[in-house]
RNA sequence: GCGCCCGUGGCUCAACUGGAUAGAGUAACGGACUUCGAAUCCGUUGGUUACAGGUUCGAAUCCUGUCGGGCGCACCA
């Protein structure tokens, strides 16, 4: 809707416009300040330009109402332009809200440590991830969605070492000490059962088959990450090894050393990442050889850009924020446009307990595991709570009312709009095609906001991509079931002369709210 | 000490990225079922947008400073 209200207004302005949704609806569907910005300009008074701008637009078949006030320009659509556009929605579901974009995009998210499962952290930036995912696809952008699998380093050797003593200490009984930064916990013990039973008790006395073991667990934990991901409905197309990343230093290396990117000092390499902003230089390569964990990032970024993609996104921890300028100093270095990778925070989850600060730590083992709160809450509610929060902005929450499973929960309110449309379809005698039938003009002034409000999911979800503030389609959605409640509430439809009609305008709130729904990965409720 | 993020009703968060009277949920209180699902709806109370300046038609939003909080400041990942 947008698009054709911006097309028609472009044709007249030529200049960026501004539409907004006035907050009250007495003002119309869309607003512009634009007589503002022009008022600077032409160094005249926004009110007559306004006023000049009505007559301009007024006559056109899209609006039934212009007019200016304050400066404002004020755009009430016609119902005709309304009807049209439900129906087509209605007639064409697969395409409702969807967008004409094309572009081809990277998106790198999750990427933990195959050291241990997924924290309540983890689900945090996997939400966000996944969101961004299927907003950016519903647009149009052809995404791929990609896993970094840290797979090498003093990380990963600890999984090995504590999956090794606690076969030591629980398979063969043995009394061991466990030193204080050691991996802990239920998966371990888990682990080292089934690595019992694979390789033979005594390979947890066997120093020889260490790396073997360790190799297998990585990918044992892996395993385990994907399938609690695939719980919530985040799923992955690609996944780049660190490890195998290596075989490309040389290379990458020479180019860096080509670009003028590196230094040795006292026998190390730095990334010289001080020239492009960044605090001070970084080691890539150590005395002894061995490429730093920075080293293992350039080369997955210069193969990146190698791939060609449009432009990249990164959603990291925001504990990495550090990283940033680092890492874009050596694409640049690498002579790619770094301004093409886009890095998203996902701020830290804290947690409380009984309103007290709640402490995890992988190592000692008193980690929330991302699916236990999954068994507690379902997918749903977590992905809605989440998605529901600005990334950016740290999150704080009790884990006593996540168990909670009652109304206060905001993923009950939309879907018991959808379930309420649903039930009094399946009560009315008319049938789908008599429904459809119907027009939309002639509504009632709230029936008309309804339908509006129903149709603007595309333009939110333009908004919420391209922002990357994924919790705009929660507040629209939560808005959306909230005026349909309403007016649920107002409006007999059973029995009434509009009946047609009314079912028709639900039918568009339906789609909209269950289209909504699934770009969140929820499956919209017909029952609660 | 330096860098990044942030500070909005008691609590958890919004505010179309500079726009109209700062909005929701929750909590508290009071109302609405003979009626398509009351898991809903309506109303009341609650704000100097941390503070002080500045920029302009206009600031929660941008700039400067102060105070307060989180995260980072590895040759760990």
């Amino acid at each position: 809707m947008k698009q054709r209200v911006l097309a028609l207004l472009n044709s007249e302005i030529k200049r960026d416009i501004v539409l907004e949704k006035p907050r009250d609806r007495s003002f119309g569907h869309f607003a512009t300040p634009i007589a503002f910005a022009m008022a600077k300009e032409l160094k005249r008074s926004p009110i007559d330009i306004a006023s000049e701008l009505v007559e301009l637009f007024s006559k056109d078949a899209m609006f039934t109402n212009v007019e200016a006030v304050k400066g404002y320009l004020n755009l009430k659509l016609s119902e005709d332009f309304l009807d049209e556009y439900a129906s087509w929605a209605l007639a064409n579901q697969d395409e409702f809200a969807k967008g004409n974009e094309s572009s081809t995009i990277l998106l790198e998210f999750v990427s933990a440590n195959p050291t241990g499962p997924l924290h309540i952290g983890h689900a945090r930036g996997a939400v966000y991830g996944d969101t961004l995912l299927r907003l950016g696809r519903h647009l149009g952008h052809q995404i791929t969605a990609e896993y970094y699998v840290n797979d090498a380093g003093n990380q990963i050797d600890l999984l090995g070492t504590s999956l090794m003593l606690e076969g030591q200490a629980n398979i063969l009984g043995l009394d061991v000490e466990y030193p204080e930064n050691y991996y802990r916990g239920d998966y371990l013990s888990e682990l080292a059962k089934i690595a019992a039973d694979t390789y033979g008790k005594e390979v947890f006395l066997d120093a020889k088959k260490i790396k073997d073991v360790t190799l297998w667990a990585k990918d044992e934990v892996l395993k385990m990450i994907v399938s609690d991901l695939a719980a919530i409905n985040v799923h992955f197309d690609t996944f780049v090894s660190e490890a195998e990343l290596y075989n490309d230093w040389d290379r990458v290396m020479d180019i860096l050393k080509a670009n003028g990117g590196t230094e040795e000092i006292d026998g190390k390499q730095w990334l010289k990442s001080s020239l492009k902003g960044d605090e001070k230089d970084r080691v890539i390569v150590r005395e002894d050889g061995r490429p730093t964990y920075l080293a293992g990032d350039i080369i997955y970024h210069h193969q990146k850009f190698e791939r060609k993609y449009d432009s990249y996104i990164n959603i990291w921890g925001a504990d990495h924020h550090g990283y940033i300028s680092r890492v874009k100093a050596a694409i640049s270095f690498l002579g790619h446009d770094e301004n093409k990778l886009d890095i998203q925070l996902s701020q830290m989850v804290s947690l409380l307990k009984d309103g007290e600060p709640f402490k995890m730590s992988k190592r000692a083992g008193t980690v929330i595991g991302m699916n236990d709160v999954v068994e507690e809450i379902g997918s749903d509610a977590l992905r809605f709570m989440f998605a529901s929060k600005k990334s950016d902005t740290a999150l704080e929450f009790d884990i006593n009312d996540l168990k909670k499973q009652d109304s206060s929960n905001p993923i009950f309110y939309v879907n018991y709009a959808h379930a309420r449309i649903q039930t009094i379809l399946e009560k009315s005698e008319l049938g789908r095609e008599e429904i459809m039938a119907a027009s939309l003009k002639g509504l009632s002034e709230d029936a008309d906001n309804l339908l509006f409000e129903a149709m603007l999911l595309n333009e939110v979800v333009e908004d919420a991509f391209n922002s990357r503030q994924v919790q705009k389609v929660t507040d629209y959605l939560k808005g959306l079931a909230s005026t349909y409640h309403k007016f649920y509430y107002d409006h007999k439809v059973i029995g009434t002369q509009d009946e047609a009609k009314l079912l028709k305008l639900f039918l568009v709130v339906a789609l909209s709210i269950k289209t909504g729904l699934s770009l969140l990965g929820i499956k919209a409720k017909d029952r609660m």
